[in-house]
DNA sequence: GGGAATATTCCC
DNA sequence: GGGAATATTCCC
């Protein structure tokens, strides 16, 4: 089964298919040539399908059309949509058209199934991430030290300004315990990094 | 094709194809029953394996056993690898035994390997993971370099505004609004950190 | 022996 | 119509 180009295997059958005169009885180019119909589903699926793929089921065909971008032509009268049993079946696709063999390349498979909005994190990226977390958590030991370093001069001078008021003491215990929430905060991002590390391992 | 459990299609026809008395001749059970054997490669190949699989390639065959684990046995006479060109290849698989077809649900198909070094992200949630982790880090510095201010201004001026009530309550307030501005990034951090690590689960 | 693309199946 | 698992092909 060998292709011209790089045209996959899937696209040069279905080509032929549709172009060879002695499959017409099933599957042919529509009128204008912009489509394809199969007239037969039944019968093309039992004795065409196996000829030119590995099976005999209309579903993986169809399953392959759509892999490859091809959509269903819908066929509506009168407002309504068709839904007879035996008619044919219509498929179309921007560069599968009568003549025109050139455009097959243009058909390009569907990538499984990577969403376009994910990416994969780049080790260096990761790297950032984890030493940014961790000048943060030295950063607020340093403040903390600091903290400290003030509460401990509050003891040793007595007359010092820490100690001079009760509103002071006040706002340095407000201050304290806020750090001390940062701080438990911290320990929770901190966690999170180590965790999210050991994932990417 | 129907499989009793939920083993898959391709173990249960190497089962099948091993057990059968009449493909005996091409696929068998090795004498101890511990491996199967392929007597006569290119016939095996052209003229069994299209009955139980949609190919006559061996190499396909030989493929799907290496999906699920098999390993060729490697026969060594007088410390040379034997090179037969038309000689027995034999392959082994600690679940797959003569009578014990029970083991054979123990047999897993290899998945995809994901490699190590790389693991999918959304790009939306690294940047928001980085962004607040950037500002976090401001914020902290922010902090810091306030209370290197206030430990200054406490030697420098015993009696300064620490003391007097109106100027520490906005030096308060002022603080106090950093802490929680703070306290609020984290949170989002945090949050992301969930999302993201609601992806690995 | 296995990575990766395409093909087929199964299922929602 | 398409996600995802398995199967087949192609290639290193």
């Amino acid at each position: 089964m060998k292709q011209s180009s790089n045209v996959p295997a899937f696209l040069s059958k279905l080509w032929t298919l549709v172009e060879e005169t002695h499959t017409n009885e099933f599957i042919t180019w529509s009128q204008n040539g912009q489509s394809f119909l199969v007239l037969d589903e039944q019968r093309f699926a039992k004795e065409i399908l196996p000829k030119y793929f590995k099976h005999n089921n209309m579903a993986s065909f169809v399953r392959q059309l759509n892999m490859y971008g091809f959509r269903k032509v819908v066929h509506i009268d009168s407002g309504i949509v068709k839904q007879e049993r035996d008619g044919p079946v219509e498929f179309q696709h921007p560069y599968f058209k009568q003549g025109q063999d050139d455009l097959l390349e243009n058909i390009k498979r569907k990538v499984s199934s990577s969403k376009p909005e994910e990416n994969k994190i780049r080790q260096e990226d990761l790297t950032k991430i984890i030493s940014s977390a961790q000048k943060v958590q030295i950063k607020q030991e340093t403040i903390e030290s600091r903290l400290s370093e003030l509460k401990s001069m509050r003891g040793k001078r007595p007359n010092s300004l820490w100690c001079q008021s009760t509103q002071s003491r006040i706002l340095k215990e407000g201050i304290v315990k806020r750090c001390r929430k940062i701080k438990t905060k911290k320990r929770v991002l901190i966690l999170a990094f180590d965790v999210l590390e050991s994932r990417f391992q």
